[in-house]
DNA sequence: CTGAAAGCGCTAACAC
DNA sequence: GTGTTAGCGCTTTCAG
């Protein structure tokens, strides 16, 4: 059943089938009735390829991200998805996994698909040096379609970047940390990624603004996964913390497997603070206080903008969300 | 850059270049080479639009779910997506939310997208009653395309399930309750769904083997937060258990918090079992006991019936996987 | 082994 | 308001 049968049945021309079906103004009411009719008795629906050949868009939105496996992605995508569809958008859905040839790779996949817009899922895509030659795939990716990219920030020509302001919410914690009178607060990150970083530099301006020591010791790097984490805080003997503030729920939780195995109390001899409220946070014993990353109002503000953008409106290339402290059980308060 | 100017710039026919980008064993290698040349020079790729428009095909499944948000469907998704991608298959991700109209809808649009096939995940989409009335929209779309159900059943024409035997799984769980000496053992569960029947099913026939009797009373719904169970559990003083067995890791955690909040030792006082051996169930403390209801696997063989079938080879309509206990530190063994 | 040409189903400019 | 028609870029007979 094609637009040649409808207009047949309807008693129209095809031109007056794709007005109905685009709902064109320029049809009387009547015809538009009578159409849409013989479209439901037959239960017509435009071939999307034709349609896409025609307009050169397919009414669909790319979502990257490393792994949706991640929480944190999944929560966006999930998010995202549901909205996009409210505006008639459908999202294809692309993996990159982590390394940098993979996402090169990536990229130039999912542009193939004659996307409307890509997003960018998580601040793994940018590096600390936002000129890297690292990313000038995403630049590149730029020239054919909008990129948007949540939690990294890349300085580009139609590219567009929601990010919460790690560096506020990290010094923010810290501080919190800090006025409950722990002196030795631990470091704790998975990853050297822009927004690593931020979180690194707020935890060193928070102790420099209250005149502590920045001890590099102190800072250490782990993989993301509780029992590793676990197990190298426990190697770690020539290391002494009353507190840890780690980037990531789950790296928070290794910390917390470890206070217990040394038999520490938990926020007594050492305090704890996660980051990004993650449904880890709340199922650990004790509960987690952790960092609230504003997951949902990037994913809003993105949309948001992708819209405007896509109606070629002037956007902002950068817009912040400032991220707040769930206080939970491992932080005094 | 389309099909023209490369046929132009290499001296051949767009025919002749049609049949290079389908690597058609009738071209001579020599002009293979060349087109090849040319295209990778101009670094041209088809327009997928005019291909799909060809062919009727874009190489795209769907993945539908509930909610991506969901740790357990996250995971079905990347895993999918994954090795989807190796064999040149792009996803487009629907997530349909849990009500029966929404689904309807979501499974038309996703159609719309002519996809070459459609897989369901979780068992949301089948209702106990196989020939329910409310999964004819499912019947529906196998009309149109392959539908591959992961752990849901519904039987039909052009419609495949892979699913974990929940009915053995819960079996072999609550059975090992009983023989640690428990004797009331809670079946806590948030949705009635197939798979959810299964385990209950499971759970009763474990009790009756052991000559146990099936207290209904112990048989309790709740939504799936671990707050909500908690509380629930909390508010129930009528309700005498020493064990629980829970549909969802997420339920079983708030078992844990109750058992917490009541000073019950763990698994001494009460033992805990949950199901999908997730994230979660490392993260809490003590860690959770929980069944492994092997979503790779069922992952693995939705992929490798689809291919067949998208071949036209004849498969297995339903496929199970065995499910197996994680043991950790809720039960004793 | 290669080319010419007829679609695929729709949009949009143009004519009436 | 409505119809005619020329594309959109590719696949696929059918000839040669």
């Amino acid at each position: 059943m094609n637009i040649y049968d409808i207009a047949e049945l309807a008693g129209v021309s095809i031109a007056t089938v794709s007005r109905v079906v685009n709902d064109s103004p320029m049809v009387s009411e009547k015809t538009k009735r009578r159409v849409r009719k013989v479209m439901e008795e037959n239960n017509y629906t435009p071939n999307v390829f034709a349609r896409g050949l025609g307009l050169d868009s397919m009414k669909t939105v790319g979502l990257m991200c490393p792994n949706v496996a991640d929480a944190y992605m999944a929560r966006a995508v999930a998010y995202l998805e549901q909205n996009l569809k409210e505006y008639g958008y459908d999202c294809i859905l692309y993996c990159s996994g982590y390394d940098d040839e993979e996402r090169r790779v990536a990229v130039n996949s999912i542009l193939q698909k004659r996307i409307d817009a890509l997003v960018l899922i998580g601040s793994s895509y940018a590096e600390d040096d936002e000129d890297s030659e690292k990313v000038e795939y995403i630049r590149e990716a730029a020239k054919q379609v909008p990129v948007f990219m949540m939690n990294g920030c890349i300085r580009g020509e139609n590219i567009y970047c929601a990010l919460c302001n790690d560096f506020q919410a990290a010094h923010m914690a810290v501080t919190e940390l800090i006025q409950t009178g722990k002196e030795d607060i631990l470091f704790l990150s998975d990853s050297h990624s822009y927004s690593a970083n931020q979180k690194l530099k707020g935890y060193q301006q928070a102790l420099r603004d209250a005149g502590m020591p920045v001890n590099e010791k102190l800072c250490v790097y782990a993989e993301n996964r509780i029992d590793r984490v676990r197990d190298l805080l426990l190697s770690r003997n020539d290391l002494m913390f009353d507190a840890v503030f780690a980037t990531e729920d789950g790296l928070a939780i290794g910390a917390l497997k470890y206070a217990k195995k040394r038999n520490l109390s938990v926020p007594r001899d050492i305090s704890i603070i996660g980051y990004n409220n993650s449904e880890l946070s709340v199922c650990c014993d004790p509960e987690l206080s952790t960092v609230d990353s504003r997951g949902e109002r990037l994913c809003k503000i993105i949309i948001d903008s992708m819209m405007l953008r896509l109606k070629n409106r002037e956007i902002r290339s950068k817009v912040y969300a400032n991220g707040f402290l769930v206080r939970r059980e491992t932080t005094d308060f």
